[in-house]
DNA sequence: AGACATCTGGCAGAAGACAC
DNA sequence: GTGTCTTCTGCCAGATGTCT
């Protein structure tokens, strides 16, 4: 008698992965947030992506995926989180394929040990949410709408929380941080503001003395390094208030 | 010395919650 | 509705430090 698990006809199961990141080195101004995609041999940039293989879970065709495509190795630091299940039939060209779309974000000292002959970095403007694009151009699948729910969900924690994506590398200065955060919602923010939104989230780094550590290699006075309190996070989230937006220079 | 950047603290006004 | 209190926010001044 056939079973019922072979007599249909299935979809390919994939993975695509939204990989955010600051491509300036962290801590100047003026920085921008990018998107690490690949280029097909037609040209058009796509997210990276690989089909889940027999007997293997999203988890591990996600970790194969980063090892093959990004030359990354996982590690406890790294954070991916899944987006959504896009299953329009229609979705992909080549057949019926189901995505489970993931987000991560790299840092930039990881951005130097892609392989160049393929990826690159698409600079992330705009709001989605006010009609406009996100990415400098049409990125192939529905790959645009992975992107522009990534971007909306991580811009929502930027507004309660200090990096949650952990783009910036502890330990970082006030204005490190609100540039970082600046970036990902590509918009000003009122500085005094951010300072008192974040510092209950932040605990100052401290030297053997137990001295606040200062850090010289910002222009001007030197400025006090904090990292992230570990116990915050949740509460931080949680907040009920947008961050008050500065007028554009 | 002057320009510039950062940090800190204070002040005033707006907004919300609450009691009456 | 009014008054009071608290919280949040924007603005400012002063101190501190680097760079030219």
């Amino acid at each position: 008698m056939p079973s019922a698990l072979t007599d249909y006809p299935r979809p390919n199961l994939a993975v695509d992965l939204v990989v955010l990141t600051i491509p300036e080195p962290a801590g100047s101004r003026h920085l921008e947030l990018g998107l690490v995609a690949l280029r097909r041999p037609d040209g058009r940039a796509v997210l990276p992506g690989r089909f889940v293989h027999e007997r293997q879970t999203i988890r591990e065709t996600v970790i194969e995926l980063m090892a093959e495509k990004l030359s990354l190795r996982p590690r406890r630091s790294l954070r991916v989180q899944m987006i959504d299940v896009y299953d329009d039939p229609s979705r992909d060209e080549r057949g019926w394929v189901v995505s489970v779309a993931h987000v991560t974000s790299l840092l930039t000292e990881h951005l130097a040990r892609l392989p160049q002959e393929t990826t690159e970095v698409l600079p992330l403007h705009g709001r989605a949410d006010r009609g406009r694009r996100i990415t400098p151009e049409p990125l192939a699948y529905d790959h645009d709408e992975m992107v522009t729910t990534a971007v909306r969900r991580a811009r929502r924690r930027y507004e309660r929380s200090p990096d949650p994506l952990g783009l910036l590398r502890a330990p970082y200065t006030l204005s490190q941080l609100r540039h970082v955060h600046e970036a990902v919602l590509d918009e000003p923010l009122k500085r005094d503001t951010f300072n008192r939104r974040m510092l209950p989230y932040l605990e100052a780094e401290l030297d053997s003395r137990g001295e606040p550590v200062l850090t010289s290699e910002t222009v001007g006075r030197p400025a006090q390094l904090y990292r992230l309190r570990r116990a915050s996070v949740r509460d931080a989230e949680a907040g009920p208030f947008p961050l008050p937006r500065s007028p554009r220079a």
